[in-house]
DNA sequence: GATCCGACATTAT
DNA sequence: ATAATGTCGGATC
């Protein structure tokens, strides 16, 4: 069935509209079989079994509901576990009024009167087999264009030796005014279409001697005002200024094919490039790193929004509803927008700025009609109007110089473009000035925006309305290379936490500073690796000492744009502004909270740091350790495969093997050895070729790292690097785990086995630590805490284990949590085939296995008190109470530990 | 000697 | 392709 007659369909479905009927005759519309209708209708096609619930495989959960909150059930369903497993496409809930409808594969919402639902037919095009056709075709003149860029780029530098001998910047010039002629003769910037190609393929050789002569000859009489002395085919190019074409540079030379793909280039359609990320991917032409992926790390256009929306645009925005029929304050908010300044300190190709600016430009257009309209109700005149906004509102640093160029490039293009709307959309009144000459440009910087003083590139005056917005760039502190440590050293002013810490939180750091005692605000879009485990110590002190508090927040998503390869990066988006009354929102998919406090482990709590510690907190809980570290490039771990084939050469070798347990190994059960050499065992381990080899490999690997700790243990290449006690029991808990599971998978091995350093460790542990560590409420502890590896649970001994609040117990109240822990090792070994991975999968948890853990969160939670805990959040209060105030008495006890608590 | 992290890395599906 | 889910070893404490 084809999209027109499915769009006549749900037309059809809308005249004759049937409450009782609807969801069918909506699945109809798109082409599902009747015999299927029937049988959903009577109920074995039906998975569901709520009432006013359809819930069909791989189709949709349907379900409908009397008035009230259906924002709130769209949340719960696409939520909900047990439909999710029958990969329902879409969540659709309608009170038959409204409906509203989310698409799980894609995240795109809908939200519409039921009556009009015709007019979306296509979001649920994927019922027909038709996914969206947007998606796939999305930036396809910006694609084409860098693609072809690209190329040119690489012959020319191929043929142009010492192109790069000023670093580049000459070339970075020319490319930026290749672009302008390029957009220019296709949007009517220059008087006639397709000139610049023209004249060029009709003035030049073929073999492009003199493409260069022609285009340093160009590029002077766009800088020049009367161009009246010069040969007839420059005369009719327009003095273009604005800063650039003022500069002499010297255009590199052209062959044949060079001269061939310029004209190629200037073929192409550029009236269709989207400025909005046209520059990040024109930035991929000189980055080659970014080649591959194309603008790899630009920011898309709804993560943008998600900055630029509650960082001042749902502000503007309610100001105008408010005002909706007051010229005089509509006009006083076009001059207030006029006003503000918009500053991304690390702005790339400029794409936040150009959304910001757009954005504004349309909000004023709105205000504008919304003038003219009231005065028209009056019968007043309505003189012509131009914009306020200027493009010399936008500030921004950057530190890549081509990047920079093509920040100010696309401000001018998008200039032009909003002019476009802007006197379409204001048909009659709205008027824009000539855009050539180009005036004002955007004031972007080229440096180092973590040494700049940020004030040398936006002013900022008492009642300045400032707002800094970006996507800084992330480095974790084992990343950055010497100058960027410097960099952040600088930044943290001399405290010693800058070692550890993200590269990001320069920006951070420099924008608080700037926005503190101001009416300014900020926005980023960060990693989230500084809202977690002991980052969250090292930054945001510094921050909230200075007055200033989170006053919106979206947590942990993952990243995506529509780059060919995408970052491997899970980020938050976080806003901060001097202390204030106004509300804070923590912000997630479609679902705005309000709520009293915004921490800065973006969670709902009160604010308080969590440091990371050497000993437990709970004094009396038994040492946790790091598993044995190989640092061995592989060589002393076997696979299965190879520990038999070993064994086939020499069987004595079995007893320098010993089953190797990681992560990986204890979860999934997976299968490892190592070579588990003593130092009197090292003879006659290498008396055993292979083993030899092994051992000299390991030499090899370790001499030749670049990490000196590494090289030092070259001496001893027979054995890991750091060693764990062996041959004792070990409780096993493994650092990184996935975060669906309701129970960190943790349990005993026996004393043969070697924990890696991919696991923790309890060694000779008492049964109840495993009751204390797979509790709810310790887990509840870890994932508002501890590290994360993107979303996962990461366990760490300083920042999960040594800060856990745990009151000190008796004898007899162990032995009772040890019954428990024997129930639930008893309950696993019923399912002993099963993988730890399979028996603590959240939706086929054994039954008994799962009575087993709950019978123990009960025992260990009465060990904090006798009434019960309502919910994870109250677990949470109570646990960082109890935190606080075991940080307090260690306080009185031994030297002062730094840790403040916040309002609630 | 011990560690927490990764504009990640690798394996399932 | 996308989804699921944890390695390995550096630079720092």
């Amino acid at each position: 069935m084809n999209a027109s007659q499915i769009e006549k369909n749900v037309i059809a479905l809308v005249e004759n509209f049937n409450k009782e009927e609807f969801v069918f005759d909506l699945l109809k519309a798109y082409g599902i079989s009747k015999t299927s209708i029937t049988r959903l209708k009577k109920g074995d096609f039906n998975l569901s079994k709520a009432e006013g619930e359809v819930l069909y495989k791989s189709k949709m959960l349907f379900k409908e509901i009397a008035a009230g909150s259906l924002l709130n059930t769209i949340d719960e369903l696409t939520k909900d576990v047990d439909s999710l497993k029958h990969n329902p496409r879409f969540v659709i809930v309608t009170d038959y009024k409204t409906l509203l409808a989310k698409d799980i594969r894609t995240g795109l919402a809908l939200d519409t009167p039921i009556l009009e639902i015709h007019k979306h037919f296509g979001f649920f095009l994927p019922w027909a087999g038709q996914e969206k056709y947007a998606q796939k075709n999305e930036n396809f003149a910006d694609r084409k264009a860098s693609e072809k860029m690209a190329k040119m780029y690489d012959i020319l530098v191929q043929e142009t030796p010492g192109i790069y001998d000023d670093g580049g910047h000459n070339l970075n010039i020319f490319l930026s005014r290749l672009l302008f002629c390029f957009f220019a003769e296709d949007t009517d910037i220059f008087p006639i279409e397709g000139m610049f190609t023209d004249t060029l393929e009709q003035h030049t050789q073929k073999d492009g001697s003199d493409t260069h002569t022609f285009l340093d000859r160009l590029f002077k009489v766009l800088n020049t005002k009367d161009n009246s002395k010069e040969a007839d085919h420059f005369k009719e190019f327009p003095y273009v200024n604005g800063g650039l074409f003022r500069d002499t540079i010297v255009s590199p030379k052209f062959t044949a094919a060079a001269r061939k793909i310029i004209i190629e280039c200037g073929d192409l359609d550029w009236s269709e490039i989207n400025p909005d990320i046209f520059g990040s991917m024109i930035q991929a032409v000189v980055n080659p790193t970014y080649r591959s992926g194309l603008g790899m790390h630009y920011t898309s256009v709804p993560n943008i929004m998600k900055v630029i929306e509650p960082l001042f645009l749902n502000e503007l925005n309610e100001e105008f509803e408010k005002h909706f029929n007051d010229v005089k304050k509509l006009n006083k908010l076009i001059n207030r927008i006029a006003k503000i300044k918009v500053f991304d300190p690390a702005c790339g190709s400029g794409n936040f700025l150009i959304i910001a600016y757009k954005q504004l430009r349309r909000l004023e257009i709105k205000i504008l009609a919304r003038i003219y309209e009231v005065n028209h109700q009056l019968n007043l005149g309505f003189p012509d109007v131009y914009t306020k906004i200027k493009l010399s509102q936008f500030y921004g640093i950057e530190l890549d110089d081509f990047a920079h160029e093509m920040a100010i490039l696309s401000l001018w293009l998008a200039e032009h473009q909003m002019n476009k709307e802007f006197i379409s959309e204001l048909h009659d009144y709205g008027k824009a000035e000539d855009i050539l000459p180009l005036k004002e440009a955007g004031h972007i910087t080229q440096g180092n925006a973590t040494r700049l003083d940020w004030e040398d590139t936006c002013p900022k005056n008492d009642d300045d309305e400032i707002y800094i917005l970006g996507n800084p760039p992330y480095l974790g502190a084992r990343l950055q290379d010497v100058n960027q440590k410097r960099d952040v050293e600088l930044a943290f002013r001399g405290s010693k936490e800058y070692k550890d810490s993200d590269y990001i939180t320069c920006w951070f750091i420099l924008g608080a500073e700037f926005i503190r005692n101001s009416k300014s605000k900020l926005s980023y879009v960060s990693t989230n690796s500084i809202c977690q485990g002991e980052q969250v110590a090292y930054l945001w002190p510094k921050i909230f000492d200075q007055n200033i508090e989170i006053d919106f927040a979206y947590p942990s998503f993952k990243w995506t744009n529509n780059a060919k390869g995408n970052a491997g990066v899970t980020v938050v988006i976080i806003g901060i502004r001097n202390n204030s009354s106004n509300p804070k929102y923590l912000i997630s998919g479609s679902h705005k909270g309000q709520v009293i406090n915004i921490n800065p482990y973006l969670t709902a709590g009160p604010t308080v740091f969590i440091n990371k510690r050497s000993k437990p907190i709970s004094f009396f809980l038994p040492q946790m350790v790091m598993g044995s570290m190989a640092r061995d490039g592989g060589n002393l771990i076997l696979t299965t495969e190879e520990k038999e084939k070993l064994l086939q050469v020499d069987n004595s070798a079995s007893i320098l093997l010993r089953p190797l347990f990681g992560s990986a190994e204890f979860i999934q059960g997976k299968e490892r050895w190592c070579l588990w050499i003593k130092d009197d065992q090292r003879e006659f381990a290498e008396s055993i070729s292979n083993i030899k080899e092994r051992i000299n490999k390991v030499f090899d690997f370790r001499v030749s790292s670049k990490a000196k700790t590494t090289n030092g243990y070259s001496s001893i290449p027979h054995k890991f690097a750091q060693r764990s006690p062996s041959d004792v029991e070990a409780l096993i808990i493994p650092r990184v785990s996935s975060e669906l599971r309701e129970y960190l998978p943790i349990g005993f091995l026996d004393s043969n086995c070697i924990v890696s350093d991919s696991a923790q460790a309890i060694f000779n542990p008492e049964p109840w630590i495993l009751g204390l560590i797979s509790s709810k409420i310790h887990t509840v502890w870890i994932k508002a805490v501890g590290g994360k590896l993107e979303t996962r649970i990461r366990y760490s001994a300083s920042v999960c284990y040594n800060t856990f609040p745990f009151p000190e117990i008796s004898q007899k109240q162990k032995e009772q949590i040890n019954l428990h822990v024997f129930e639930i090792l008893e309950e696993r070994e019923k399912h002993s085939g099963k993988t730890m991975a399979q028996l603590y999968d959240p939706n086929k948890m054994p039954k008994g296995l799962k009575e087993a853990h709950h019978q123990l969160d009960l025992a260990i939670e009465r060990c904090y008190r006798l009434k019960p805990f309502e919910s994870d959040t109250e677990r949470l209060e109570y646990l960082f109470k109890e935190y606080e105030k075991m940080i307090n008495k260690n306080t009185l006890l031994d030297k002062p530990k730094r840790t403040r608590k916040k309002k609630a």
